[in-house]
DNA sequence: GTTATTTTGCTGTCCAGGACAGGAAAGTTC
DNA sequence: GAACTTTCCTGTCCTGGACAGCAAAATAAC
């Protein structure tokens, strides 16, 4: 746990990722809103598409919400009809979310925008550069997972006695 | 414009971007409400803490919000006592934004979020490793920065004739 | 078998924030 | 002086995060 090992010439790394963070976000949830969906809405089709029907406990954790909010964005994109739910035939309380054809039909869509943001982003990079881009990006994603997860080692459990100090404006 | 250059084994960099930033977004935004700050007030601080008393139009620019959004920031920094306002001397129509002594006073608690949400995420990695993901991280956020800001290139002005499909729910 | 506990999902509430429309005031241009 | 632009404000609508509370179903304990 060397807490300051070095200064990196170009600031700390997780400056970085925050910035990248948010412009990459902004950039595609524009992107998105050509397709009417909005970020967290695509990210759980993108879900659905992937894995197949899912239980809304799981695309919560996926998602980093909590029951409530995945509640909702499945509500959401009910009524669009892209999402249609049925209960789960192993486990009566809990109901399996998956896409309907509407909602396949804007998978295409989807993957033009991101082909389009994967252009942006490196289309000016050779494919050793992209290789090692790729490379720490999943080395980054895999530690701050790790954290996430196992968490509540280093991490003092945010949400403890955290007074609300900015609210009510 | 090699729209479909080579499938990387790892998956598209955009797919690795979009991962990382929602889960260092999140990650942060728990450490963050320790100090009863959100992301954006944050972020607005910080700014602050850099570059000195800003224009709330520059502020705008800088976060990548409208004036209306940036305004209700302000507004909420201003009542917790973080922020003041002050007219701009050189422009009546500007109000300049300037940290507090109150505000200053989270300095040091931000600066420990970092250092430990850096510790976090790069602290198993070489310096090397560091360097690289650092390198990579900047060369992105060059690409995407230079795709919003020249923009309206290759981008099809997102938001023209996008039908908001999943409302109300 | 009955009771307690946990899991799962829903609703309500509060708040932050993004986007849009509209408007007032100050500055700029002609 | 008139027209336009910039800067900021307000109001409105929506999404989403977080929390509390609740009902139904499943599981564990007795």
């Amino acid at each position: 746990m060397n807490l300051a090992p070095e200064a990196l010439p170009g600031g700390p790394v997780s400056h970085a990722i925050a910035r990248l963070a948010r412009i990459h976000q902004l950039l595609a949830g524009r992107l998105l809103r050509e397709l009417g969906l909005h970020p967290s809405q695509e990210l759980l089709l993108m879900r659905l598409w992937e894995s197949g029907p899912q239980r809304q406990s799981d695309l919560a954790a996926e998602l980093g919400t909590d029951s409530a909010g995945t509640t909702r964005i499945v509500q959401r994109l009910e009524a669009a009809g892209h999402v249609r739910r049925r209960p789960d035939p192993t486990d009566r309380r809990a109901t399996l979310v998956e896409s309907t054809p509407a909602g396949d039909a804007l998978r295409d869509g989807v993957e033009r925008i991101w082909a389009q943001l994967e252009e942006l982003t490196v289309g000016d990079m050779s494919p050793s550069e992209q290789e090692a881009a790729l490379a720490s990006l999943l080395r980054l994603e895999e530690n701050v997972l790790a954290t996430e997860k196992g968490a509540r080692c280093g991490l003092p459990a945010a949400r403890r006695g955290a007074p609300p100090v900015v609210r009510r404006g």
